[in-house]
DNA sequence: GTCTATAGTGGGATAGAC
DNA sequence: GTCTATCCCACTATAGAC
């Protein structure tokens, strides 16, 4: 299973657009190898003549869905005033957006050897250059995680409002900011 | 589907500690019934005797989970000079001490009627109290919660140091809560 | 309280023809 | 590139005997 993105033929990459439709529609639960092929007026067997398995068909997916989250990332923070506001806004956002995407992006470790090189980084660099350094980039990233998760999974009491705890968490973490850079600089 | 915990017979708690262990050790895919009867050296038929159907014994596994989590909430606050850093320093260790059941507990809405009464409540006190408002308290829940997530799935990169992201966040949200406190008292 | 037998469903995947 | 036929697996759950 080689990087997954890169020397997709067409019709593979149709089979992984679609994929990435039946599981938002269905849930993780939902993307059979059967339903996918439905979905496409195929049989099931005939996957396998442009997709190897079912595993290396889940991590095209997570990657089209990385390289989705960095250009959201990216045209969030474009000349915003308050970037870590900005990046917060965009990432609950496209979470809430497709969250059974979501979920399967972070699920489980990142299959970094199949991911195209530099992927990661990619997402990653928006939030990381706005928090100033990786410690209070992975405060900042659990924090919105953390949040987007117990909303999509409804496990805040029914009827709270989130608005004030996004809102809460974004300031407290450009307080920290300011006073943390004061005191050590970057890292 | 009535409340859980309660009117279990000894037998059927028994099945349910036995699928607690076996979940923290296989997972969410290893807790079947096959493997739950085989755990307990029955054949899996013979569990229906005791317990209705899968779905009544995971809400009996959550709530068993929710005890243990208030428990250890409870303790960690007790005398504590700084509850909040108490808190989620006792948060993390439950929860990485046995991550599939964590994930259970958080994966899903939580069977609220077929919960004890009180019990949701009851493990969300000690965080409430310390907190000082529902808002702040879904925050410093959100961050912790995304943490131990990150943390359990691998999902930051190898290698990196989560002690000094997790003093982060407690420091962000002290900082926060004697600022807020300043500004608008309990909410 | 446990058993055997079994129903019913659905999954991933391969072989080989067209 | 798609098909049919098929394998093998695993799951939840019920019926009814002991």
């Amino acid at each position: 299973m080689p990087n997954v993105t890169e020397r997709l033929t067409p019709r593979a990459r149709e089979i992984v657009e679609a994929a990435r439709e039946l599981l938002e529609q269905e849930g993780a639960e939902g993307l059979t190898m059967r339903r996918l092929a439905e979905q496409l007026g195929i049989r099931a067997p005939s996957l396998y003549k442009h997709v190897p398995d079912k595993a290396t068909l889940e991590v095209a997916i997570i990657a089209t869905g990385l390289e989705d989250l960095a250009a959201a990332l990216d045209a969030a923070v474009e000349g915003a005033a308050e970037p870590l506001a900005a990046l917060t806004v965009a990432y609950r956002t496209f979470a809430l957006s497709r969250p059974h995407l979501y979920r399967l992006m972070t699920d489980r470790p990142l299959p970094r050897e199949h991911l195209p090189a530099g992927l990661e980084d990619r997402a990653a660099a928006p939030l990381l250059r706005a928090a100033g350094n990786p410690t209070r980039a992975r405060a900042i990233w659990a924090f919105a995680h953390g949040m987007v998760l117990l909303e999509v999974s409804r496990r805040f009491p029914p009827g709270a409002d989130l608005g004030p705890a996004w809102q809460e968490g974004i300031t407290a973490f450009q307080a920290d900011a300011s006073r943390s850079s004061r005191k050590v600089g970057t890292e």
